[in-house]
DNA sequence: TATGAAAGTTTTAAATA
DNA sequence: TATTTAAAACTTTCATA
């Protein structure tokens, strides 16, 4: 599972994160190697599993998902079945982008994107309905003031 | 700013999240077209700003960043020069992953991946050091159970 | 690590519905 | 106007030095 990585694959990986249209050769250029070596190293990260996929990331405000809310979770159910449950829930439902578990008072941290605040409800309505929550405070987000998915290798 | 997108502009864009490293032959069967109108499509989407960016997902936890905190943090400032303050400070620090301006009682909430719980304190010092806050709170998470960027088109 | 050649892909242009 | 066909330029992949 640990892949050990040297300073010449750190700077695949950073060229990767910030522009994954660039051709091989490119990448060769900016880290200072050249192709056969590049992509061996991609390769290796690749079935290692420090790369994990290639996507696109779109505008979700230009696609209509105009809304997005952190919802705080608390719960007084904490056994396998109640959770197993509670993460079918998550997984089925394809507007929570991001839960997570935490350490302390509160249980569960989601990240919900609709189209706007009666989307929200209904998914809101929907979730209680399948699992049994005890308090559930939800933020909303005025302004996404930064996003990335760039980790600062 | 715009973009009217049809049906067909929409499964090309459910294509390219769930996998970018498809060929455009690839994606052109999977949406049922053929591969120059499928390209014309991306090249106006990206124009369009809809799609913005190609990357590599990487694995957070393999390259050793074990520790993600959700801050929440309330402010008694509310004029544009703290506001501009803040916003520089954190585009200026890359283990700020996300950042939100909220409605209602907490005033924003920040998403941060570092190494360890050493490193978040640094961060956390580090920053109200730089900006004055009221009051925070961080909620560390012990286990991300779901994590998408993919948008439900 | 470098070279290079075969297979595959993107991009542009012209022709067609 | 949008799609299909076709061909040039470029990229990936992999064998061999």
């Amino acid at each position: 599972m640990t892949v050990r990585l040297d300073d010449l694959d750190r700077k695949i990986l950073v060229q990767l994160q910030e522009d994954g249209g660039q051709s091989l050769d490119d990448i060769a250029k900016a880290v200072g190697s050249s192709k056969t070596p590049v992509w061996n190293r991609i390769r290796k990260m690749r079935e290692g599993g420090v790369i994990r996929q290639q996507t696109y990331l779109l505008d979700a405000e230009a696609l209509g998902f105009e809304a997005c809310f952190f919802v705080l979770i608390r719960t007084s159910e904490h056994d396998a079945g109640w959770q197993g449950q509670f993460l079918n829930a998550l997984n089925a439902r394809p507007e929570v982008m991001e839960a997570h578990r935490l350490a302390g008072d509160i249980d569960y941290i989601l990240k919900v994107r609709v189209a706007n605040a009666r989307a929200y409800d209904v998914f809101y309505q929907a979730l209680i309905s399948e699992v049994k929550v005890h308090n559930v405070t939800a933020l909303l987000s005025m302004e996404e003031i930064k996003s990335t998915t760039i980790l600062p290798i």
